[in-house]
DNA sequence: GTCTATAACGCGATAGAC
DNA sequence: GTCTATCGCGTTATAGAC
């Protein structure tokens, strides 16, 4: 089996121009002008245009459930499981730029049973993150401040940290990894 | 004159209308429908779709400038700079909720001139920000850490703050004008 | 697997009656 | 100021030749 198939491919172009145009902004003919192809060819590999849409979408957000599942019922600090997280939004943000950025932008384009599907996904990991975080101030390793804004603070900077990202050289992706967890955790983490 | 006339409406039902759905996704035929009204007579009170968004966006953007312009010179610390600032972002986001999320989703739909005086307004803000942080680092009223990690955290937070206020009530804003700025600014402030 | 041609439809915007 | 009618164009998607 290939690395890249011809639907991948797609996938992948697609998701830069999303990124770049927005969803609705981006015909099957900008699409296939890109690949260097007609419109009419891609339906070869893909079945529609929402089609794209969802791979995008729920490829990215499935990692995102599969890694905090994993870290969710480990026996370590909720500081560690915090600096996990964010790790993990660095890794994805910086493996699956455009694909985040699609994420963000264009998950209310998706067709209903889809919709769905990703919503689930997303109100399960915030539930899971609020979880943690409170077991944290619970446990008296982390200050005790109002959990709704911490929690909001830190997941809006982890969910749009690609825009931030894109401006900057993979030399600074280093200062990131390094400074970003303190930046989030620091005035909360009892010292 | 009238507070509200036929165009400010007009507008203020697009807000509602792009927050929703993305300024794309909207189509002039959804907007009349919602005004009880056809297509063609919106064109009596605009003169085009990409008026609206201009004036959504730019309106906005004129306040955050109009404001910051106002803050910046002033001989009073960082910290209350700062404060001021994410106190403004909270009333912006309470007055005026729909057109604060157009301009974040939709300011690259605006056409060339629009856009450029949107940028040029986004960047001599994001400058304003860094100089008032920076010099309460040097001031040693705030902690030394990297800079442009702590702006970007601040600015998406305050940015995307329509997205959490939208799902509290009224009586949780009071909460969030007085725990924000402990938030955002706390871990950052010398003691 | 890509092409040309085209179906079926929705879009923004305008003209002109009332 | 709102209406009906319509223009010209762009959209997603399909059919069938090669």
């Amino acid at each position: 089996m290939k690395v890249t198939d011809r639907k991948t491919e797609i996938i992948l172009t697609a998701a830069k121009l999303f990124r770049k145009k927005g969803y609705n902004a981006v015909s099957m003919r900008d699409l296939a002008s890109e690949l260097g192809i007609k419109a009419a060819s891609l339906y070869n590999h893909i079945k529609s245009k929402q089609e794209i849409l969802s791979e995008i979408v729920l490829q990215v957000a499935e990692r995102f459930t599969t890694h905090i599942d994993e870290i969710y019922p480990q026996e370590v600090s909720s500081i560690k499981k915090l600096e996990a997280i964010i790790q993990n939004h660095i890794e994805i943000t910086i493996q699956q730029t455009d694909f985040l950025a699609c994420l963000n932008n264009d998950w209310m384009h998706l067709a209903e049973e889809n919709l769905q599907d990703y919503l689930k996904m997303r109100n399960d990991y915030e539930e899971k993150f609020r979880k943690i975080l409170l077991d944290g101030m619970v446990k008296n390793e982390l200050e005790n401040r109002n959990p709704e804004i911490v929690i909001f603070s830190i997941l809006t900077t982890l969910r749009t940290l690609y825009l931030w990202y894109s401006k900057k050289s993979s030399i600074e992706v280093e200062v990131l990894k390094k400074d970003l967890p303190k930046t989030l955790l620091n005035g909360l983490i009892q010292n």
